[in-house]
RNA sequence: GGCCCCUUCGUCUAGUGGUCCAGGAUAUUUGGUUCUCAUCCAAAAGAUCGCGGGUUCGAAUCCCGCAGGGGUCACCA
């Protein structure tokens, strides 16, 4: 009988603690594909143990904050169903979770610093640190402001930038993606950690935040891996645990090269929710970037990317943003819909022609069209024929690859003989296939010729689903008057 | 310029010394599914695994160098 020593007991406890995760955006805009992945990742994590996922402002910055970016990033967030734990407008033990309401913390950190010798008053101007900059940089010499501390520091008063007194060294350390990572004394530098203005600095902030808010695992974007070295001097500083780190690369924009940006015309998230693409799809799309199970599997429900993802299997270079891949991920989403449920998503799309129909009649459309949409949006040019007489349009048949070779009269003819069967049809999809079987023969036409003529005559639209099934759903009389409005239109 | 990261079909990727003259998906092209569009099925084309050395019987996989790309060097995050 094995008894259980208390060593591997409190390893066991340890690595019991709970998994807490975080998203911490600024309120500077909207989120955009590349944002949300960090943030997905991040809720994946959590989830997947039955850990916490924390939405927290990183608002430090007040003239770049954006007015109502706080709503449309939770918005963004809801509407992809990557629901927080903590956060902002719901609270949490740890409230707040806005970094500038919790200034206390910070005040009180900083002073533990400052007591330490670690942290300085820095009474030079933004010119006077320009101009040591500019000399930097013009000795092509990466800018180190420890090579610049002022020898006399006055006691740290509030109006005044509270400057980190670094201690560098090299540092190794393990990101859960980028694997082992390592830097020299170099890189370690004195940084702001209070500004001017009393707020902290993102740099300074988010450790305190991460700390009191018992963060287990940071996950963030690439640009931050460069301070990586900073803030660990900054934890021995504080005397503080470190979380993990997973560091995950840029999403690439169209070009392949530079991160995508909302400079570059990075859509909004919630923009491609308006324009129809499905929250799951989305999700599947953007794990994908960077991230699959080592299987051949695609597609992934929402509970499979919880079950299966991890950080260890994310890329470490950068995926370009392809949006002909969302759009197949998303079709596929679509066609795998219950008709019912599908319907119920595409109803703020249809296009206005179709305020007076029917539901039972929206819904036989939109079974006919189901396979063909990529994305909610398409649904008028893809529908607009079933609720509104189209104008006779002669370029569909002038321009046909067949029909073009006929003349008009002889259209005329092989429509009027459509039309005497049609007449006699209950117009049930049986029937129609029977008589559309009937007519080749009788005509000796081919499928091209004569189902192009009726198809053209019935919807004016350059593509439409199958004949029988289109002409069922539109019914006898409206096919019928269609027909007659495109033979008065041939001579 | 310093430091750090990255580099497999157009794109997302599999691949951790032999089963890879590199697999899947998507995109493209072609054929089939009684017309169009789409779906579905089938097929084609598409990567000398950034380049150059080395280690090894054998390298996309290990080592070294180089190149290219990216990130960072704020009182921004």
């Amino acid at each position: 009988m094995v008894t259980s020593n208390p060593p591997l007991f409190v390893a066991y406890f340890v690595s019991m603690k709970e998994v807490r995760t975080r998203f911490a955006p600024s309120p500077t805009g909207y989120l955009h594909v590349g944002g949300i992945r960090t943030a997905l990742f991040a809720w994946l994590v959590a989830r997947q143990t039955n850990g916490k996922f924390i939405l927290r402002f990183e608002d430090t910055d007040k003239k770049r904050e954006v007015e109502g970016a706080r709503e449309h990033l939770i918005a963004s967030l809801k509407a992809l169903g990557l629901e927080y734990d903590e956060g902002p407008d719901i609270g949490g033990p740890f409230a707040p979770y806005v970094q500038s309401e919790r200034t206390e913390s910070y005040r009180k950190w900083a002073q533990k610093l400052i007591d330490a010798g670690r942290a300085y008053a820095d009474t030079r101007s933004p010119e006077e640190l320009d101009t040591i900059r500019e000399d930097a940089k013009s000795k092509k010499k990466a800018f180190l402001a420890r090579d610049y501390r002022p020898e006399n520091t006055p006691e740290w008063k509030s109006g005044v930038p509270l400057r980190f007194k670094s201690e560098p060294k090299a540092y190794e350390w393990h990101d859960e993606v980028m694997g082992d990572l390592h830097t020299g004394p170099e890189v370690v530098d004195d940084f702001i950690l209070i500004k001017s203005d009393g707020l902290p600095t993102y740099n300074f902030a988010h450790i305190i935040d991460d700390l009191e808010m018992e963060i287990s695992c940071i996950i963030r974007g690439q640009e931050f891996i460069a301070s990586q070295p900073n803030y660990l001097n900054l934890y021995e500083a504080l005397e503080i645990e470190r979380p993990k780190i997973a560091t995950v690369p840029h999403i690439l924009g169209p070009d392949g090269k530079k991160k995508l940006s909302k400079r570059d015309g990075a859509k909004d998230v919630l923009d491609y929710l308006r324009d129809g693409f499905l929250p799951d799809a989305l999700v599947n799309f953007i794990a994908s970037l960077g991230w699959n199970d080592g299987t051949e599997q695609e597609i992934f429900s929402r509970q499979e990317l919880i079950e299966k993802f991890s950080l260890e299997r994310v890329g470490r270079s950068g995926a370009t943003f392809d949006e002909r891949r969302l759009l197949w991920i998303n079709g596929h989403y679509i066609r795998e819909l219950p008709l019912e449920e599908l319907y119920e998503k595409v109803a703020d799309f249809w296009p206005v022609e179709a305020k007076d129909a029917t539901d039972e009649y929206k819904k036989q459309v939109l079974s006919l069209v189901q396979e063909r949409l990529k994305f909610f949006k398409e649904l008028p040019e893809l529908t607009t024929f079933f609720f509104t007489d189209l104008p006779v349009n002669p370029g569909l048949w002038q321009e046909h690859k067949q029909l073009k070779k006929l003349e008009q009269s002889e259209l005329k003819t092989l429509l009027e003989e459509s039309k005497a069967s049609l007449e006699q049809s209950d117009f049930s999809v049986e029937d129609l296939t029977n008589r559309l079987n009937e007519l080749l023969e009788k005509t000796g036409q081919k499928p091209a010729v004569l189902f192009s003529i009726i198809r053209i005559a019935t919807t004016q639209a350059p593509a439409s689903p199958g004949l029988a099934d289109t002409l069922a759903v539109l019914g006898k009389e409206v096919s019928l008057k269609r027909i007659d409005q495109m033979l008065s239109a041939l001579t």
